[in-house]
DNA sequence: CATGAATGAGCGTTCATTCAT
DNA sequence: GATGAATGAACGCTCATTCAT
């Protein structure tokens, strides 16, 4: 029963290196069968199958299924969420920042990975409550940090009108959830997508800006 | 999974009204326990318990487990989303009558009942498609509908600018359910939630008609 | 389930007495845990544990569970009921004798490692029939033998008058295990143990003379 | 699969009978399963199978192992352990007696199904507490206390010469298990099962008279 | 129509044993 | 010689579903 840490020590030696290995392949069974049936409709064996080695291996690794399942949880939170940073670098004007940023959210959110982790988390919630903090912090929480300090930026350089950045923030993260992500998350079909991705980002923008924008004639050129 | 529909058809015979009533109940116990278990965690036999009925009367009533959830939904969906409609009736300035209907939006959404449903469907929309479109319909859809209907009512009066109304309105919905209703759904806690429910209105109110409003002189008075 | 003897030969190489100790080592952690929970219920894992060697060490040096426990019995009989036999020499008068013989034999069958043995070979006599007559020579048939010698030796001197020395000594046997005994085994409570260990001490030994003594008149003196 | 159930017409109604039936039937399966392989060892699906019942309806009955376990013992001690009460009642003399009421003890306590309690009790007495109650009160404090009446009825009659029945009661009860009970626990063999037999019910008899009989010439005349 | 005993496949988990390193 | 990762059968137990009453 025993979980080695097994941290990648990797490099030059074969001696442990295989457990991590195998504790992905593990990891990646488990995410095809969670993803498919939920926590509770994934059975171990099916994990087992799926990830290509035996039942009794899989508990070698995790020493039961909510560690799997937690393991499951914080792998792909960390991988999938951990995509937004990079955007708000480029000092562009308040309009095209926050363009890029709501497609980069919302390309994020209605990624079939994201919209998987949303429904197995938001439904587990209630049983695992530390899972949920993982996600929050993984993804939108993140986000939202982003933002706001982008935010605080702006409202410095005056180009912004913000009293508080990181309610500010939600609003826009809320803005770009808007018709797509909803649909998604209940898989509701669309009539035409892309319009509508187009349509969002630009009417959220224009409200954000609407709401927070300082006056063009009062706002230091950018771009 | 199929989900058939097994109603009782409302035949002329003597017990139909008896029926009717046991159907109910069943649907109370299933409540209860799909509530705290979701679909894959509730047993039939904990749902018979519950509703104090036999496991052979509950497969007299649902053809088996698909069916009796898909009922449960849909019972628990018109009973507790299809509770907004009125608020616009009075006709009060358009700032008054966002913020009533924010708050209705917001009490509606984060009510427990409301949690659950959105829980347990968002995670079975995969596998039970039809019943996000009656989750959808019941309350989200219906919501949306309200308030484009009252928006274009406003454009008519010229007190609000809004080339859009169905999209509008799904933005102010949005708006709707920033912070509070995520961190709902996650289960995460709150420093001061009425706080944050009076801002969270506010500044949708807010955002929503410096986006859509006309200018204050160009508006004529309500209220 | 065949118990082979798998006790490593004491070849002439080099690494003879480390493997003893770890043999050794090995019997110590596998005592803990078969006396805890029986043969059934103790794992190959635990006792590896307990061992602090790997499972891979176990089988090198015991071929399997059964081998195991059965040299784990072995030991134990060896080492735990092989207490009793210099008490006889002294010289005492029969009555002291048997009163000190008595107090022994109590002592060890009501020892918590005796009760173990005696619970889990009891048990599993059925299926390894060959540990029951391990114990047996271990510990009972070396009491019984011990008693009967000094009987014959008083009979010899006229102090006893018995036809069946070793009979007779199994009745003393008897004798030393009323209430106590069974109660221990049953894991019974007892009001007053220390009190109990007295009268059956003072018991047995007053019967047993009743029944084979000879008259004080006839008897020797001695002590 | 399902055996016939063979309906017990049962009194005068039909709901419950058939309950009861098949209890037995599981009991009588579970018998024999657990007086084969101890507790730990029998598998509920082979009691199951040996019952002819499917695993479900075990679980129906019994709420698990344990529960099964216990019940198991509880019926088999009744059944087998309360045979004893009746010898006493004929006015034999005391030697007559209590050769009869030897004889019936040994024969109780080397009979195959008690052989096989006493092994289970007396494996599982650490684990299950309540059972080396359960079954002591139905066998040995039983017989230990049918003895103690009838001593202290020979004691008013003058026969015999007993300070404390109870104890004495006990002793006897030991004498009684003198190399043959011992014998047939740890499953070793016999020369000549029959004669031991004799010998040991003579002697324990005689052994008892010597220390608490009175002098025939004091005795009243009895047989 | 209501009941609940019966089913057996399937669940999460454990374990004696093997074998490449 | 020592290790412990890997195995897969078996464990105790649950459950959706059926059907005789």
């Amino acid at each position: 029963m025993s979980v080695s840490p097994s941290k990648p020590v990797m490099v030059t030696h074969l001696c442990t290196g295989e457990s991590e290995a195998k504790r992905q392949q593990i990891l990646t069974g488990a995410k095809a069968v969670f993803a498919a049936h939920g926590f509770e409709g994934a059975s171990m064996s099916a994990i087992a199958r799926e990830a290509g080695v035996s039942k009794g291996t899989l508990y070698n690794y995790f020493a039961n299924k909510c560690d799997l399942f937690a393991a499951f949880v914080e792998k792909n939170c960390r991988e999938k969420l951990e995509v937004l940073a990079p955007v708000q670098k480029l000092s562009l004007s308040p309009e095209k920042t926050l363009t890029a940023l709501a497609r980069e959210i919302i390309r994020l959110i209605i990624s079939p990975e994201s919209l998987m982790l949303y429904r197995i988390i938001v439904s587990e919630a209630p049983h695992f409550p530390h899972l949920a903090t993982t996600f929050w912090q993984s993804g939108p929480k993140r986000a939202i940090e982003t933002l706001s300090g982008w935010i605080e930026g702006q409202v410095a350089q005056g180009t912004l009108n913000v009293d508080d950045p990181v309610f500010a923030a939600e609003q826009f993260f809320s803005l770009c959830q808007t018709r797509i992500a909803h649909r998604k998350r209940f898989n509701m079909p669309f009539d035409n997508e892309a319009e509508d991705e187009e349509k969002v980002i630009h009417a959220a923008v224009r409200m954000f800006l609407a709401a927070y924008g300082v006056k063009p004639s009062e706002a230091p050129a950018a771009d």
